[in-house]
RNA sequence: GCCAGAGUAGCUCAGGGGUAGAGCACUUCCUUGGUAAGGAAGGGGUCAGGGGUUCAAUUCCCCUCUCCGGCUCCA
């Protein structure tokens, strides 16, 4: 007998050799209906399996990671089984669970190819096998069978993948006529696999090598309802009304051109209107935290970037520089505004006690990203940094980083960004050789980080391996529409630049020393803020922020002249712009998502004129009553500072 | 850069070897009166660009460009 304890303190006796689906039986039906996997002394295990020893166990259901996991690892291998079937001597390379659903790496074979059009043939066939109801069958194996069964098969995927393998920790997985080289855990059999939707189908590199093969992904999600898949595909349709791109050309923001070239954004007036706000909110809440704004030019001398060492890294990939009729000289777009910066810093001497030196500038870069990668707002060759470089003494990094956070932490709560997380990235320890800075520097500052984040309570993830060459770094991330990760502030620690520009301070024993500099960001770059800024808000911003405050609306065109009066009033109080246009058909030219955006509507008809009044309404809150303009700007006024208090 | 798809009116899209279509938007007139979508008439397209095949190409083939979904990358 064995003694099987729950999450709960309660414990149960069973015969040893019982599987987690009999001890789920034994507690109730329905427990085993719903549980897919099981965790055994903090091993994610089938439920199958046999459990052989005391043991405290733990069940998961659809709402935990773990039992998803299963359930859509399992169904990569379904997919595996189905796609076998349409595409006899496919090969298979990985297929794992993800965040929603799963994928699986395939090598249809030379010459052939998958188009969209097969998803719908693998998708019946996957119907088919699941409804089958297959089971799924673990079996642990030696690394010489593994081998001698996927060589048979020609799977040279498999084989090098077990070939790193050690013996002794191999497990093969079955289900109807298909085998895969799986560590599991698995659902006991495809019965719950109702709802299976293929989603897309993309290039993959093997092993995410540029220099592999690539192989073909196939994306796939499936749910034990129907109707989880229905709100899930709903849930996508949805998020793809608040993709930035739809909705900054409904809203006139933004525009790229061919023939100014791919990854440049134009920004319209509106959304130049959204960007300046930003920037003066921003540069009036650095100026009361000490930073001196600087402003550098877009272009620099080719020898700047050999001093920094971008140019030896990046150079082949950069815009490349621009001659001029000076024989030999040449300047590079600046992909950065760093080495700029640290040459302000020299033409000054400084003392110990100037320090730390904040820096600060929206600086416009320029990098030449991929063609492949660009994306909207968020990944463009052309953007502007809420930038600015720390300038600091060893002694002041913890308390320069925690400052930062904080200021990040103020900004994104003004902006009402809840939604974010936080990633420290240190060295590498396995190889702490391709890093630069002294060992007791990075010690200090990989501690200095942990500790400055701990202090301000944030929560981080520490991911090692991940650190820049010349420090390490903390960075804030956030989700679009679709799930997408993007990076927005960053703070680096950075002990490579002063060095290479022979940053200096004299410090209080009359000695020249070494600074560290840190560069950080909060928004990362205007273009990508504000594209997850309309992707959070679905492109109804904050009213401080909202490029068109107000719109007014005249009932009949006979009040036209009344409106116009007013429009001249509110554009010259230069609180907001207005949509100017008092036609009869006013209401119709606005469709209704996008008048939704507008935070104010401002109708008038015979009573207004008459008392010489607007009325206010506010978008989804009803109405504010009758105000006369002079009322209404006052009003508007009071609102914006409640909802920024510009400190 | 790589794999796969797409590009037709301002927008959303249908079509298909023989003179280019719808809805919405736009213009004019009529009608209308407290969050658009009543009526009539009208304007608007080198069917992304360039080469082929053909009596004839927007349609079929090839190349290029751009966009979408991924991969790789992201100072």
């Amino acid at each position: 007998m064995i003694t099987i304890t729950f999450p709960d303190g309660s414990a149960r006796e069973y015969e040893s050799g019982i599987s987690g689906l009999e001890v789920a039986e034994s507690i109730s039906p329905r427990l085993a209906k719903e549980v897919y996997a099981a965790t055994v002394n903090g091993e994610i295990r089938d439920l199958t399996r046999a459990i052989n020893e005391n043991a405290t166990v733990r069940f998961h259901k659809w709402e935990d990671e773990e039992a998803k996991h299963a359930f859509w690892h399992s169904s990569a291998h379904l997919m595996a089984e189905a796609l076998e079937a349409v595409f006899p001597g496919i090969k298979f390379g990985i297929g794992p669970a993800i965040e929603n659903g799963f994928y699986y790496d395939v090598d249809p074979g030379e010459g052939k190819v998958i188009t969209e059009a097969d998803l719908a043939k693998v998708e019946e066939k996957m119907k088919e096998l699941a409804a089958a109801n297959l089971v799924y069958k673990r079996r642990d194996v030696s690394k010489k069978e593994a081998m001698e069964f996927f060589s048979g098969k020609g799977d040279e995927y498999k084989t090098e993948l077990i070939s790193e393998l050690e013996d002794g920790t191999i497990s093969l997985y079955t289900q109807g006529n298909f085998t895969d080289l799986c560590r599991g855990p698995h659902l006991p059999s495809t019965e719950p696999i109702k709802a299976i939707k293929l989603l897309s189908l993309a290039g993959a590199y093997w092993r995410g090598d540029e220099k592999h093969k690539m192989l073909t992904r196939i994306y796939g999600i499936t749910y034990p309802k129907q109707k989880m898949l229905d709100e899930y595909l709903q849930f996508l349709e949805e998020a793809k009304k608040r993709d930035h791109r739809k909705i900054g050309k409904e809203l006139e923001l933004f525009t790229f051109s061919q023939k100014v070239g791919m990854g440049l954004p134009l920004w319209m007036p509106k959304g130049s209107e959204v960007r300046q706000t930003l920037i003066s909110f921003l540069t009036g809440v650095l100026k009361k935290r000490g930073y001196k704004i600087v402003t550098t030019p877009h272009i620099g001398n080719v020898n700047l970037y050999k001093t920094s060492g971008h140019f030896e890294k990046y150079g082949a990939d950069s815009f490349q520089p621009i001659s001029t009729p000076q024989e030999g000289e040449q300047f590079m777009l600046k992909p950065m505004n760093c080495p700029h910066h640290c040459e302000i810093y020299n033409a000054t001497p400084h003392s110990y006690k100037d320090l730390p030196l904040r820096m600060a500038e929206f600086g416009t870069v320029y990098r030449y990203e991929q063609s492949g990668e660009l994306h909207g707002l968020t990944r463009v060759r052309s953007f502007t940094q809420d930038d600015a470089h720390h300038f600091c003494r060893h002694d002041q990094l913890r308390d320069e980083f925690k400052s930062i956070i904080e200021l990040i932490l103020y900004v994104f709560k003004i902006l009402n960004f809840n939604d974010f997380s936080a990633q420290i990235s240190l060295r590498d320890p396995e190889d702490k050789q391709k890093y630069i800075g002294s060992e007791e520097n990075w010690e200090k500052a990989e501690k200095d980080i942990i500790e400055a984040a701990g202090e301000m309570n944030l929560k981080t993830t520490i991911v090692p391996g991940e650190a820049a060459f010349y420090g390490p770094k903390l960075d804030f991330m956030v989700k679009d529409a679709i799930g997408r990760k993007w990076q927005l502030g960053t703070i680096q620690v950075d002990y490579n630049l002063p060095d290479r520009f022979d940053l200096t301070y004299n410090g209080s024993d009359n000695q020249k020393h070494r600074p560290v500099m840190i560069h950080r960001t909060i928004f990362g770059s205007l273009e990508r803020f504000v594209a997850v800024l309309i992707e959070n808000t679905s492109g109804k911003f904050p009213l401080w922020l909202a490029p068109e405050k107000a719109i007014v609306l005249p009932i009949s065109e006979k009040f036209n002249d009344y409106a116009l009066k007013v429009l001249e009033i509110l554009n010259n109080s230069d609180i907001c712009t207005l949509i100017d246009d008092r036609s009869e058909k006013i209401g119709k030219k606005i469709r209704d998502n996008e008048l939704k955006r507008i935070p104010y509507l401002l109708v008038i008809g015979e009573k207004e004129v008459e008392s010489g009044t607007i009325a206010v309404r506010k978008q989804g809150e009803g109405d504010k009553g009758a105000m006369k303009v002079e009322e209404f700007i006052d009003f508007i006024k009071s609102e914006i500072e409640k909802e920024v208090a510009f400190k």
